[in-house]
RNA sequence: GCCGGCGUAGCUCAGCCGGUAGAGCUACGGUUUCGUAAACCGUGGGUCACAGGUUCGAUUCCUGUCGCCGGCUCCA
């Protein structure tokens, strides 16, 4: 007998060889019915897999985060069945379940278009209807070569040569046949028709490789309930409008244009007035944290970049040369090395360091063009580059000093939802330093990062070849994540760049260098920002926080001078002196996602106050102007996320 | 870069199977001067991304280039 013991802590006994299913029929018929999947000693098994020894057993039903992850792993199984119904010479690639739905990496023989996705889906339809039951088989490696040989699914046979042990399981439902470790549903009518919808087509290369064949990926999403999906869909196209082009060019932030170049930005004035404001609170902050402000130039010879070692390892991101009096000369792509030819412009003494430095540095990469993205992967960037040259000793201190500051910024703009990575060692020797410096560095990055207690990954090997690293990436309205700040060690350019100070000792040292970016670039962090808030930004940052509507044209001489008194305060005032009508004003404003629309009729001017509308689209009714400056001051100095305070 | 889709007025979009284009908003002119999300009337505005090709004729079909979108790969 085997023993298992259930999450309430109590133990059952089945015969060796008994179902997951079987068992959980015995515990209760109802929880056998409902049963999806089960999770076993912490992993997730299928229903038809048998017991041979004793463990720990909790029955997934629906409802439960792996029921769903169940279900829409079925439902790409049904999806490659329909498409290989349709296109028998389709070869399966893999066709996992992923965060909020599934995908099947296909060979086809010509590309799918998107009427195809619609015949794809009625087959789906047919097949969930058919209710065909899905078998799970255990057999050996040579059958399963066999059996996939025969099916001509060379993708299938590669995965079989790369999977470890003897056997492997294989699912079937009607004519389909796939190798897959499971678990499954115990029928295609467990899916509701409903609720199962395929979303786009794109190519993926087999197993992530650019050098192996271009797989069809059929992306799809699946959900219990047709209530779920329609919920999804919705969040879907909220998400949508949230997105930072969109709004880039609604709220007349950004333009990016065909004649001037994919991937290079022009900021419009409103989306300029939005950079100045970070940039000066950035400028504030990092006098506040002991930086020293530098400003180095946009290119630079052919040989700085080769001290540095650019045109050997980052070549392919640089561009071209230009000839300048016989000279190659190259855009920078990186500000490192010319921050670290202002250090080397004398001598320095341990006492003077840590040293910081930092500036708001515009780079250009060669990005490939489908990588494009918007403002968050661009061609040309100003990266907000700092670097710390420090002593041993001083290490620890620095990091955590850098890892707080970059989480105080994050959070001075309202992030609180980022993922932190800590990026170590590169494997099989593709790193420069002694393994030494390595591990102190990767302690005293790891040792911040435990400090302020928040929740890492560990990138195992996910480091650059010059040093460990810190990542924290934000992430898009579509849940793409997009790395900002980064703290990197590096060991590399002091040595080429043969950086030193003299000791207590009297003897010259190297000195430790850590990179760091923490907005990371301001147009990849001003993207985040726009989605982030919907282009509704806080206050202190709208490019234009309250805008004066004169009900007639006679109140445009008053509306004037009360933007003038908002200015003079330091508020960004705008009068809307335009010929329309204080509905078609008030509509523009809040289309704009203004903070604050001051309307002004002769009720005000005589009282000397506005009539505050909030762009919540509330009516905090009639404000003294001197009283609507003080709070809305308040409020801008307090960087606060509130639009007004109650007063 | 690769796979697929797309590119029509400043913006959002319509234009069936080849016969040189249309709406709303914007802009401009006029009337209206109005109390919390679009006043009314009128006038402009397009080498249909660009370059070739097929055709009597191309916005429409084909090829290339550029750009955009979704992925892959890669990064701040």
């Amino acid at each position: 007998m085997i023993r298992i013991t259930l999450p309430d802590g109590s133990v059952r006994e089945v015969k060796e060889g008994a179902s997951f299913l079987e068992v959980a029929n015995g515990i209760s018929p109802r929880l056998g019915k409902t049963a999806v999947c089960v999770r076993w000693n912490g992993e997730l098994h299928d229903l038809r897999e048998t017991v041979s020894a004793d463990g720990t057993l909790s029955v997934v039903g629906p409802g439960q985060p792996e029921a769903l992850n169940t279900l829409r792993h079925t439902a790409s199984h049904v999806m490659a069945q329909a498409i290989k119904r349709r296109f028998p010479n389709a070869r399966l690639g893999i066709g996992p379940a992923i965060e909020e739905g599934f995908y099947y990496d296909l060979d086809l023989p010509s590309p799918l278009a998107e009427d195809d996705l619609e015949k794809i889906t009625a087959d789906m339809r047919e097949i969930i209807a058919a209710d065909l039951p899905i078998a799970r088989r255990e057999l050996s490696k040579d059958d399963a070569r066999t059996l996939f040989e025969k099916r001509g699914e060379t993708y299938k046979l590669e995965l079989l040569n790369d999977i470890e042990g003897e056997t492997v399981s294989i699912f079937e439902q009607g004519e389909f046949v796939d190798l897959c470790r499971g678990p499954h549903l115990r029928s295609t009518g467990g899916l509701r028709a409903d609720a199962v919808k395929l979303l786009s087509v794109a190519g993926a290369y087999w197993r992530g490789d650019e050098a192996r064949p271009m797989l069809q990926r059929v992306y799809g999403t699946a959900w219990e309930k047709a209530k779920d999906l329609e919920q999804y869909l919705w969040k879907l196209e909220e998400a949508a409008k949230r997105d930072h082009r969109k709004l880039g060019k609604e709220l007349d932030l950004f333009s990016i244009h065909e004649e001037g170049g994919a991937g290079l930005i022009c900021w419009h004035p409103k989306g300029a007035r939005l950079r100045r404001t970070i940039e000066e609170f950035w400028y504030a902050e990092h006098d506040r944290h002991g930086y020293d402000i530098v400003t180095t130039p946009h290119i630079g010879k052919a040989q700085l970049w080769t001290i540095s070692g650019h045109l050997g390892f980052y070549r392919e991101n640089m561009y071209s040369p230009m000839d300048i009096d016989g000279a190659d000369y190259f855009i920078k792509p990186m500000n490192c090395p010319y921050q670290i030819l202002i250090y080397k412009t004398r001598g320095h003494s341990y006492r003077e360091l840590p040293m910081r430095m930092a500036e708001l540095g515009t780079v250009y990469r060669y990005e490939r063009s489908g990588v494009l993205h918007g403002l968050l992967r661009v061609r040309g960037f100003t990266i907000d580059d700092g670097h710390i040259f420090c002593r041993a000793d001083q290490v620890d201190d620095e990091i955590r000093g850098v890892y707080d500051f970059a989480l105080s910024m994050l959070t001075a703009f309202g992030f609180r939802d980022f993922d932190i990575y800590l990026a170590t060692r590169p494997h099989a020797g593709k790193a420069v330093g002694e393994p030494e410096r390595w591990e102190q560095a990767t302690d005293a990055l790891r040792a911040a990062l435990d400090a302020r207690g928040l929740p890492y990954k560990v990138d195992d090997g996910g480091g650059a070849f010059y040093g460990p690293k810190i990542d924290i990436k934000v992430k898009d309205t579509l849940g793409r994540p997009w790395q900002c700040s980064t703290i990197q060690f590096d060991f590399n350019l002091p040595e080429r760049f043969d950086m030193t100070y003299i000791g207590e000792d009297g003897a010259e040292h190297r000195p430790y260098m850590v990179h760091r970016a923490l907005l990371g670039s301001l147009e990849r962090f001003i993207g985040c920002l726009i989605e982030q808030y919907g282009g509704a930004f806080p206050v202190w940052l709208a490019p234009v926080q309250a805008v004066i509507i004169p009900i007639a044209d006679r109140h445009n001489a008053y509306a004037e001078t009360v933007a003038e008194r908002l200015r003079g305060a330091g508020l960004r005032a705008q009068v809307d002196d335009s010929a329309e009508r204080m509905n078609s004003k008030i509509r523009a404003a809040q289309l704009n996602k203004v903070p604050y629309m001051l309307v002004v009729g002769d009720r005000e001017a005589e009282a000397g106050a506005v009539a505050l509308r909030l762009r919540s689209g509330e009516d905090a009714g009639a404000v003294p102007v001197e009283a609507f400056i003080q709070t809305a001051s308040g409020i801008v100095r307090s960087k606060s996320a509130e639009l007004w305070a109650g007063a």
